[in-house]
DNA sequence: CGCCTTTGACCTGCGC
DNA sequence: GCGCAGGTCAAAGGCG
């Protein structure tokens, strides 16, 4: 089926940008692009439930600090996403409940992705697309973190929750329009059961300390709205925060008025100089959802060490024993966790990401991971994974650009990392989210075929793992 | 030593 | 102008 959503222009919107979402459907679902945009068909197996918007795009090389460089975060949950691809589904609610259609755009050397939802009405002339995922990324399977949401900066707020709903919500500056919800059914979201929004509240973006900047309201940014990490994943304070390959250095917490859960304030520390911040709190309306808000932009490549080990590690004091209990199942190739060891994994973090960002270079240690995981899955003779349901995905590669089906698979070589933990650590406690635990589950949506011993075992420490939930 | 978190103080923007 | 709320700074201390 084929599920065109478009929504209607949000009635405070300023115009000054075209919000189109686009939302990706099923596995061959469709998106209805922004028609002023090309369009070419391409596979987007990935849940209808990842929006993106419009924001700002600054002209200079850095100014916009998401359409230049993929966000780490999203790169790895989406890398989670591949994983949990390779299955088979039990949910045809999942399964191709949306449509989708593509819109490939390379611009400057970014093979950067508009998944938009049709927020704005067919032009874009005054706006570009966010580019938060790549073409790669969108052709991802759907599964728990195809839930995640990316939230544009300025006027409108699209939110999904694990309650299977998404909201629109009119970001007036002090939240006053009541958001517009979408139906699950329209989205396509297997069983939705209850709206979950994203406080209606505009994030405000200040340099205070610059006498030069001011605050600026509309300043790029973007929100991610993401299951929160549970206990593993937990700093003693009870704080859950996601990781992500940048280096990030708490510089602050405040508690929000009407919120009972803080927001920190973090800055990029893989380089100094570099402006990135994020915020991170939980949602007020649904503590199991995390919403990060992104701000300014990174003026530098990927770190090439996750440098943040000092703080990060010894505030998960958990999290290397649960990811390597729960994780290394989920491992397609394996992976060390020690320390050491985790360095090097980020550097070919790294690598991998630098590839899929759109840099030809592919790291010898990242072939050699691609080599594995591509002995460890079940293929088709051409390269199709399929299930016992008829239900095919393959990858399509980009023309022109420069993924590749080793990209493809390197990019699953990321997934026992980070997201991993972000994904099997997470507490989805509360009735809602017991209820919502299938739904949420990929491993419920998803019959993992048996087959050599390789993938048995990663199925069965994908049960594992998920018996850890 | 370098990185981190924590946390109170300070600064800034905004509404009244 | 005042007060509130949010954002940032920076000192203190911990960890590998």
């Amino acid at each position: 089926m084929c599920i065109s959503l478009f929504m209607s222009r949000m009635d405070n919107y300023q115009g000054d940008l075209t919000d189109i979402v686009r939302a990706s459907g099923g596995p061959y679902g469709c998106i209805t692009g922004n028609s002023s945009q090309p369009i070419s068909e391409w596979q987007f197996p990935s849940d209808p439930m990842i929006f993106s918007s419009i924001q700002e795009q600054p002209k200079d090389n850095f100014g916009d600090p998401f359409s230049n460089m993929r966000d780490p975060l999203l790169n790895e949950l989406h890398l989670l996403s591949s994983s949990s691809f390779f299955g088979t589904s039990n949910s045809a609610d999942v399964i191709g409940t949306a449509t989708s259609s593509v819109e490939e755009s390379h611009t400057s050397g970014f093979t950067g992705l508009h998944v938009d939802v049709g927020v704005g009405v067919g032009s874009s002339s005054s706006s570009t697309s966010t580019n938060v995922l790549d073409h790669d990324e969108m052709k991802r399977p759907c599964n728990i973190f195809s839930r995640m949401l990316q939230i544009s900066p300025n006027n409108a707020k699209l939110s999904v929750s694990p309650c299977g709903s998404a909201v629109m919500a009119a970001n007036s500056p002090r939240g006053t329009k009541a958001p517009a919800m979408l139906s699950s059914d329209i989205l396509g979201v297997p069983n939705s059961s209850k709206p979950c929004f994203i406080d209606n509240t505009a994030v405000q973006i200040s340099s205070p300390r610059n006498p030069g900047i001011k605050r600026r309201k509309s300043q790029a940014k973007k929100v991610v709205c993401i299951p929160a990490p549970a206990a593993a994943n937990s700093r003693p304070s009870g704080e859950v925060v996601p990781s992500d390959l940048w280096a990030w250095r708490k510089y602050g917490q405040k508690p929000i008025k009407g919120s009972p859960y803080p927001r920190g304030y973090y800055r990029c520390s893989s380089s100094k100089g570099c402006s990135a911040r994020k915020q991170v709190e939980r949602s007020r309306t649904d503590p199991n959802m995390l919403v990060i808000t992104y701000t300014s932009e990174h003026n530098h490549p990927w770190p090439t060490q996750r440098n943040a080990l000092a703080g990060s590690t010894r505030s998960q004091p958990s999290k290397t024993n649960v990811t390597s209990k729960n994780s290394q199942g989920a491992q397609l190739a394996q992976k060390p966790t020690s320390p050491k060891e985790e360095q090097r994994e980020s550097s070919n973090d790294n690598n991998v990401s630098s590839v899929v960002a759109g840099s030809s270079t592919t790291s010898a240690s990242v072939k050699e991971e691609i080599e594995d995981i591509e002995k460890q899955l079940e293929m088709d003779n051409d390269g199709e994974f399929s299930n016992d349901q008829g239900f095919a995905y393959r990858p399509t590669m980009i023309v022109g650009s420069n993924q590749s089906d080793q990209d493809f698979f390197a990019e699953l070589g990321e997934i026992e990392t980070d997201p991993l933990d972000l994904l099997f650590n997470q507490g989805f406690t509360g009735d809602h989210e017991q209820k919502e635990s299938k739904a949420m589950d990929p491993f419920s949506l998803f019959d993992w075929p048996s087959g050599d011993n390789n993938t048995t075992n990663t199925t069965n420490s994908f049960g594992e793992a998920k018996r850890g939930l």
